[in-house]
DNA sequence: TCTTTATTGTATCAATTTGCTACAATAAGA
DNA sequence: TCTTATTGTAGCAAATTGATACAATAAAGA
């Protein structure tokens, strides 16, 4: 079944950039529908009785598995030339389905892109009935991303980037208890450079915003490393 | 004439905060529409056949009378609660037109928030046909604005000081020639706060964007202050 | 058990930036 | 010439950041 008309709004849309840390690397996901050969962004619709952000958290939720999920808001893109029914058409003729050429999701769209930043291992990647895969796609090593999805993508980089230095955004990126030298990974993948480690240790508990926890004895023959959370409480009276 | 459903996006529309500076104090445009004591940000809809950018800088061009204009996205509002029938059939009543219950403009609207920093003496406040009047407004002393324009002006409040400390935003607000405790009032009457004169200062002049002038000679017993202007060059290479 | 090795947590001091005070240099009026 | 209100900047203290050093491990190997 296509969607249909009357329970959508029509063009708009959003997207979402969903950020998870490897330990090394920062990926986002990436879905690909059946038999077109094209890659895309999570998004979908607006349903006329749902708030905008709502729809959003919805999809996600969907796609990841999750319960509860963080959405930021970073650009809401509307070029002309960003809408193509093409890629649509392909993807209903992949399906199978007949798409009439006025059918309303082959009109322009404006897309609102939201990013998110979450715990990678705790994700469940899940194909909806329009894609036969979402993976995790290292953002130094995406994938022809359909339309304008890669420039939504910068987008999303550039505003962490912004927002970084805010708030302390790794809270959704690592487990609950992780080592100052994960945080800073965190840190050096988003900003792509080094860090001073001593500098940054430094910076990071005056903050105030870490507890620190038992050592995390890996079996390396040097020092173990205390285990952090973050302090939620303190995060927020921020 | 009414606005007709194919020239246009349908559920999306843009609006916008006009943000000028007295000297003194901070101010931005609103409109009231005739005949029915509703206050509105000035906003607009997105032809089929234009970038949603572009549609804005033309909404505003029209209302200031400016040639150009940088406009900045800040955010987009689409809570389910923000649409709202009545002021929009109560325009078209004050303007005399009978509109329909199922017209395109009283359904729901998603709607793009943008701002801009204007200089406050090149600007002649142009009404249209829906408007009776267009006047500057002290940030903090608005008239109750219709549905949810309230909170989109405090979200460009929000999202200039954000951007304040990243690139030289007065640039706009400000004419061409301009003193450094003009420049400062603007700095203090966006922040809200007062800054110290001389750091203020060293900090400004450090950043290596601003050209020395003349002196002003205004008549007051005191010490003559410097002109400035910016740098437009070195600022584009920042 | 004693070394060896890699890493972690801090201390220390230098370099830079910011906060604060002081003061000389005016414009114009008295 | 004296007075007054500002302006521009110097100078030093306080706070922040950069860079280096070093003691304290955890585990492997001699």
């Amino acid at each position: 079944m296509l969607p249909s008309e009357n329970k959508y709004l029509t063009n708009v849309s959003f997207d979402t950039v969903i950020f998870g840390f490897t330990g090394e690397e920062l990926k986002i996901l990436v879905l690909e529908y059946q038999n077109t050969g094209l890659f895309a962004l999570p998004g979908g619709y607006i349903r006329r009785d749902e708030n905008l952000l709502d729809a959003a958290k919805k999809g996600i939720m969907k796609r990841t598995g999750l319960k509860t999920i963080h959405l930021e808001q970073f650009h809401t893109f509307g070029k002309l030339n960003r809408s193509n029914p093409e890629p649509s058409k392909k993807i209903a003729k992949g399906l199978g389905y007949q798409m009439p050429d006025d059918h309303w999701v082959l009109d322009r769209f404006i897309t609102v892109g939201y990013y998110s930043l979450i715990d990678y291992n705790q994700v469940r990647p899940t194909p909806n009935k329009f894609s036969d895969s979402i993976n995790w796609y290292d953002i130094n090593k995406l994938p022809p991303l359909m339309m304008d999805h890669g420039e939504i993508v910068q987008k999303a980089l550039e505003a962490i980037r912004n927002d970084l230095g805010k708030k302390p955004i790794g809270t959704n990126l690592l487990p609950k208890k992780f080592t100052m030298k994960e945080l800073r990974k965190v840190y050096e993948t988003i900003l792509d450079k080094k860090l001073r480690r001593t500098t940054f240790q430094r910076k990071i508990l005056s903050m105030d915003v870490l507890i620190r926890h038992e050592k995390l004895y890996t079996g390396a023959a040097n020092k173990a490393p205390y285990l952090y959370s973050f302090d939620k409480e303190k995060i927020e009276n921020l």
